[in-house]
DNA sequence: CTGTTAGCGCCTTCAA
DNA sequence: TTGAAGGCGCTAACAG
């Protein structure tokens, strides 16, 4: 089966090329035989619309850009899921680009999506290496996941996160603290400083840091063991985690050193992804459906309006979910 | 910034627009001074070329349609990201879509793709609703991980791995077996028949069904639980499961009920995924890299060659991965 | 209410 | 070696 054009089927219907283009948008003022006749056709031979042609002529390709640091982890799946649905409400597609945190390769798909003429575009940076490039982009774009002062972003209140999390390990008595996360964030202030309010000082020695580049499980196990084997007894007795990927490589790595979660040591891990749920993990839990709504609805208003307005950040409101992986002390 | 046009290229770099095109194209008999003047402008300004007006002109989008059905499963997220990866080499862009196992979302997939131009489409078939359809789509079509007489396919000898598993099984003194699944296929079968030749016979008493539309976790759990409540004892030793997310539900199912794996019964999952090695599941490994190459492989091939030959079916190699869920009973 | 026409940005003959 | 011109499929004035 070949590929038909508007003019095949004007010419099946025996109609200009204008009416069918007329009925396929649902203007009015079309005669309803005409309509009928020319719908038949298209039924029949199954005809669908270049949207190529489409773009070029109207200027706007009903495409969004998405570009995400990974996938390992699953909460970005579940956010790439949900923007596609969101998005195919609205009658768009996503353009989708995986950056693996490497700035050169995000730079890449920001041009591959001017290039390919996306109407705004929906990026987890990877850092700020590419933000100056990213700013004077022709495009709308919005900051997801992480709040960003230039940009237009929809994250999370990690700050608060931070703060929920330490709450709860003093609730539960305990008095030592570490963290796991690739450098000091929002939530790592949060955490200690919800601790410094409480006279307890958050020790250092106590952050395990994750390279950047320690995207997958095996290669956050190796930054937790590398800590692990340095180390005669565990000097926390609580501790909270970037991501659940990191709580479940640390939950796994010290149960094989004999230590017991929670009777030893009480985990708290972020994203409330099925990695905590399926081990038991207490986690902070991200509204996803919200952000990918939010987000959507700025950038649609930013396609729409082409007014610029200041830029709007918006943190929404963590949630703590306790699983057996936390305890009173 | 606004976006620009090769005309506006051409005016600033003192050129035609068709030298622009000439020299973006990389093509020979192009003045070397002209050359570099217009490569400064465009570098200079960062232009890009419009791919929907490419597309339009050389009826060719450099875009490969992919629908999968589900992304709770971590294997397609594997899968989708290492399309996405293969595809880029070649200088092709992915466009996504989720059919969540839905025929008629399969379908609107298909026409979406058709209307963007894809040059080729790669999918995982929710059933064979639209095969009809989809046969007489005027674009290369290529199933990925089943194998289909009508399509080019790519898919894993599920037959093989049933019969690995079960000779895995009957190997550790295993003499009654289980399996879980939406329903008999081929690596049931193969399962089965090698049980067979070995005098055993399944009892399909023993297969626990999951319904298709149970794809997340939580909804596979649902339908375990069902099957557990109606037994007093478990009746089988040794269990395979279509997939990791399957076996992984069962295993906690049963162990809160006090059974214990592998001591009591002895588990095998499919996919080889995070969720498998999380939880120390063996399974049956696909081999995605290799599954995804040769899928694209074929597919270009198509695109290129246009010639209709017969189609082709290949069943890659399965390979039992042995963790701490299966052992000699 | 319907058809004719111009042009979106690009590539590709064709002519110079 | 370079430029001018036509046309890919579609939408949107404009004319009838």
């Amino acid at each position: 089966m070949k590929k038909l054009t508007m003019k095949e089927i004007a010419k099946l219907a025996n109609v200009s090329q204008s009416t069918v283009s007329r009925v396929i948008n649902g203007k009015e003022g079309v005669n309803e035989k005409l309509a009928k006749r020319v719908l038949d056709v298209i039924n029949e031979v199954g005809f669908v619309p270049n949207k190529a042609a489409q773009t070029l002529k109207q200027n706007q390709s009903y495409i969004i850009g998405v570009c995400v640091t990974e996938t390992y982890n699953p909460y970005f799946v579940e956010l790439i899921d949900t923007l596609e649905s969101v998005a195919r409400n609205y009658g768009y597609n996503i353009l989708l680009h995986n950056s693996k945190r490497n700035p050169i390769l995000e730079w890449e798909s920001m041009e591959n999506f001017v290039s390919r003429q996306v109407d705004g575009i929906i990026f987890v940076p990877t850092s700020d290496y590419n933000f100056e490039k990213i700013r004077k982009l022709p495009i709308p774009v919005v900051i997801v996941t992480q709040n960003h002062d230039e940009f237009d972003s929809v994250g999370l209140d990690h700050y608060k996160a931070g703060q929920m999390v330490a709450e709860k390990f003093l609730f539960a008595n305990h008095t030592t603290f570490g963290m796991i996360g690739n450098k000091p964030d929002e939530k790592f202030f949060g955490f200690r400083d919800t601790l410094a309010e409480n006279s307890f000082t958050f020790e250092m020695d106590n952050y395990i840091s994750i390279q950047e580049t320690s995207s997958n499980s095996f290669m956050i196990r190796k930054d937790i063991e590398t800590y692990l084997e340095c180390i005669t007894d565990l000097p926390f007795s609580s501790v909270f985690t970037t991501n659940d990927l990191m709580a479940m490589e640390f939950v796994k790595a010290i149960e094989e050193r004999g230590i017991k979660v929670p009777e030893d040591i009480s985990v708290i891990g972020f994203d409330d992804t099925i990695l905590s749920k399926m081990m038991g993990i207490s986690s902070i839990h991200q509204p996803i459906e919200e952000m990918v709504k939010t987000t959507m609805k700025i950038l649609l208003d930013r396609i729409e309006n082409k007014v610029s307005s200041s830029k709007i950040q918006i943190k929404l409101e963590p949630t703590l979910i306790e699983r057996k992986s936390s305890r009173l002390k």
